[in-house]
DNA sequence: GCATTATGCTTCAGCACTGAGAAGCTGTCC
DNA sequence: GGACAGCTTCTCAGTGCTGAAGCATAATGC
């Protein structure tokens, strides 16, 4: 029989035990992230098993839907929002492109670039998983009340912007 | 030039556009995972430089952190406090014990299982870092005041004790 | 007591992704 | 109009981890 105690796919720190030589501010930012990180795990494998129904990973997932909720982008406008490495966004259009559901249309005014664009395969795709995989990141948060959600979003917005070295409220 | 825009070393999904086929409900909790997912993303990437400085990923500072602050452990606690798979703890187990900041020692009662134990050099070097690394979660969650970071780490409990399907207010 | 089932760790093939480098294209500044 | 800095994308070797199978040991049922 196989073990493997079904890991959160994302990996979750250090779950803070009382160290003396920290003052409570530290300690206290400290669990915050620490919780944070096993929410984040938590929530993510639900949403990782959902797409994965579809044999999609979550990074693909995130290239379809950008592209079904904003139409064709640029290669690197899509790397930047989801959030992979240039070799990873190459890679990614790649192999769903392998599976028809993106297509890559060259830019008429810069030839470096290129876009991606949904297929209809891949519109029909997006539009059937989509509801579905809102549901159940719906449901994961629904366990707190919506204006409780609306007060975490927008202090984990300002964590985020300022962790990732941007002014407090960029526009986009 | 190398590009590869600084990718934040996680994927962080799908920035909703507003679509007209979500109700506002589900909208909002898929906005509060988009927020939640970046924020987690971008103070991963700094936790994540702060410990690559001295040659460590994060699931091995996750293993060191747990031994320093709970003394030896058995191998699957440690694999269920850091949420690797069974494989991956083994993986990581060897890797700190070929940097000699690990050693396994066996089980007097059950010889099956085994303990991961710091060595006096893992020790020292947790004391040595964990100090600064504490800080540098710290700086990340400081620009949201303590009372607030209270606040969501209440929420973010609820939400990833639900996710991983734990009991609403479990022990451990 | 002996089969059966459960548990703890390990092995290993495989996968998703990174990151450094490179090739191609654009615009700009002499 | 040529050099060159600056993008955009692609290549590919490398990495860190997963997950299924497997071995050894322990607990349970009969």
């Amino acid at each position: 029989m196989a073990t493997t105690t079904r890991p959160q796919h994302d990996l979750a720190p250090h779950p803070e035990a009382h160290d003396p030589s920290l003052d409570e501010h530290t300690a206290s930012a400290l669990r915050l992230w620490v919780i944070m990180s096993r929410a984040q795990a938590a929530v993510t494998a639900q949403a990782s098993a959902d797409v994965a129904r579809h044999g999609l990973t979550l990074a693909e997932f995130g290239i379809l839907e950008a592209l079904y909720h904003r139409g064709p982008m640029l290669l690197g406008e899509v790397q930047k929002r989801i959030l992979v490495s240039s070799g990873g966004i190459t890679f990614l259009v790649d192999r769903l492109t392998a599976k028809g559901l993106v297509e890559r249309r060259s830019c008429e005014y810069d030839r470096r670039a290129r876009y991606a664009a949904l297929t209809d395969k891949g519109t029909a795709l997006v539009a059937e998983i989509f509801p579905e995989h809102a549901a159940v990141i719906a449901r994961a948060m629904a366990v707190i009340p919506p204006e409780e959600q609306q007060q975490v979003a927008n202090s984990l917005r300002t964590v985020g912007r300022a962790a990732a070295g941007l002014p407090s409220h960029s526009a986009e």
